[in-house]
DNA sequence: TCATTTCAATTAAACGTTTGGTTGATTGAG
DNA sequence: CTCAATCAACCAAACGTTTAATTGAAATGA
């Protein structure tokens, strides 16, 4: 199914295909109110970049609430079901730690718009968040921790603030593929001379940061 | 709970103080671009915070606009004059990546709401950002770059991508003071079995973090 | 096969509400 | 008195949602 989120498909006119359409309005809807935010995006700007009437929004989702929370929920689903796959897996701290920062940063890449739409709920505390989704947080939260009490058990980390280690690895994570955007237009506008960067190459640069900096001795 | 970095002072009714005003206006404003956004934050919420009518917001600021940059240049002001003390002075470069912490973290604790205001101007692009503020970004890039410079140069610190450490301190930080509003929620209801952490220990826990993952061997 | 029925999907227009901004009167300090 | 500061009331524009009408394709039946 190709399509990592977007359809960029131009349907002919008058040609009917109602999973297409709420795909679209997903995907558009995500990278506006990862870009604007809830209220910044309107309803009207979501529709025109789905290529699709305004009233579908209402039709498909029952507003534009609705559609802000079939997209959370959706991308939560995928992150906590490949966090569960982790959690029963036989491995080492130091690996199963790597292993998470390089889930978040699959899920980061794979849902380009989650990062910033989490951002923007984090600092609202979670205003607009389904309340069947905070579970799903303490989930991510108890991960983390348990991640770092295996490693001060076996001996090869040393002790840190588990709850630290959450806002730090979850932070750096979604700081760095949600703030693309001005990160993009400051290295086109050569306000920062480099070139833009490789998405892979930071995960393994958080990941050995982590790595490092968690080590005993 | 004293109201961090907001003048809580009421005034009795029929008393002018336009100092006061525009004080009262910045912080509750503030507060709610920081929880909001842009436009999720309405004069009517903002003046009605600040216990003031909200004719006074375009009569002091020439609109929400002009409000929302006038919060942004103040803060970001005070940001880079201590970014520049710390640049001229001679030190090991751990000591001064230590300090580059300690400074970002003394002004979001100082200016509760600009964290969440940076986050939202960097998912966007910048797009509510004086032309004139990009200038400085690059000076806090830099910053971090002849940190990272010297460190490799005095053998004290590994090779590092300059602009993945910018991206890493920067973003931990923020994200960490940003998200303040969902943790304590999740901590009050219970979801995160933790105390509310001391924003003073999370800035020693970074610093140590990357103390330790940038050492050399 | 082909006309007819049916209904999900789509559309343009309209609706009621909320929004940021303005105005003209009013207040109070110097 | 004078003028900066403040206020309640007002306005036009923008917004999310609703509505009524239309479309197209699949189901029905002869």
């Amino acid at each position: 199914m190709v399509d990592a989120g977007t359809d960029e498909t131009v349907r002919a006119p008058g040609q009917r295909d109602a999973e297409a359409t709420r795909e679209a309005l997903m995907s558009s809807g995500s990278e506006l109110y990862a870009e604007r935010g809830f209220s910044g995006a309107t309803v009207d700007a979501i529709a025109v970049r789905a290529r699709v009437n305004k009233a579908m929004i209402n039709y498909h989702f029952r507003g534009k609430q609705g559609l802000y929370a079939a997209i959370l929920t959706r991308d939560f689903e995928w992150a906590v079901t490949r966090l569960g796959e982790l959690e029963h897996e036989p491995a080492r701290a130091d690996a199963k730690l790597a292993r998470f920062v390089a889930i978040f940063g699959e899920l980061h890449q794979r849902r380009p718009g989650l990062s910033a739409m989490m951002l923007r709920e984090a600092m609202s505390g979670g205003r607009g968040l389904d309340a069947a989704l905070l579970p799903n947080m303490r989930r991510i939260f108890e991960a983390v921790r348990s991640i770092v009490a295996q490693g001060v058990a076996e001996g090869t980390f040393r002790e840190v603030d588990p709850l630290f280690m959450h806002q730090t690895v979850i932070g750096c994570l979604a700081f760095f593929f949600a703030a693309k955007p001005l990160r993009d237009r400051m290295i086109a506008e050569g306000v920062v001379p480099v070139a833009p960067p490789d998405p892979r190459e930071f995960v393994t640069h958080i990941q050995e940061l982590l790595a490092r900096g968690l080590a005993k001795e």
